[in-house]
DNA sequence: CAGTATCCTGGACGATACTG
DNA sequence: CAGTATCGTCCAGGATACTG
């Protein structure tokens, strides 16, 4: 899966939580500023989130497509298990008394 | 998200979808060769899939625990996601007369 | 058969200077 | 402000030999 990979370099998933949330296009400094990155891995990014549809570049500014949106949505059930999971694993961690 | 960091890695989805495919336990030899990977990396991502609950390991091999069956479940629209994203593209490639 | 140790290479990433 | 070019670093991953 194609997809993964893509979603697992830096950045990729935090650009599209920021555009998220900015509610706004926003700009390459913005962007660049909120997501703490540097100009040359936003712009890899920014170039292969472009390239498959995910983010688009409106006038003024970057934002997500509609397909962006639809994955951002498709990503959350993901991200409530992750923090389960996490407390789960933690909380076994500070058990060891179980036996 | 550590748990994307985890999947993005080499191997991870491959294993998780191997064993769910598999519907028994599978020897780490077995597993090696269904995966088409090296002793090497697989003892590395096996060691962080268990160390994550995701994976356990049996009486006679490796399968997936409650866990990583639920993950696999929520992958899976995801998974769709990817191939209609897939298609998507690549039909707005073949489609250069568009204007 | 199971898993570990070792060594090597490629590529992702970081910092930053620079052009349009 | 937007984006590109350059260069160095670091680590994930590949091959394989080896031990329990």
């Amino acid at each position: 899966m194609a997809l993964l990979d893509l979603l697992g370099r830096r950045m990729s998933l935090r650009v599209m939580w920021e555009l998220a949330h900015a509610g706004q296009p926003l700009t390459f400094r913005e962007l660049q500023a909120v997501a703490e990155t540097n100009p040359s891995l936003l712009n890899t990014r920014l170039k292969e989130l472009r390239a498959a549809a995910i983010v688009v570049h409106h006038t003024g500014g970057y934002g997500l497509s509609e397909e962006g949106k639809s994955l951002v949505r498709l990503i959350m059930p993901l991200n409530e298990w992750a923090a389960a999971w996490g407390a789960n694993l933690k909380a076994k961690d500070d058990t060891p008394a179980d036996s």
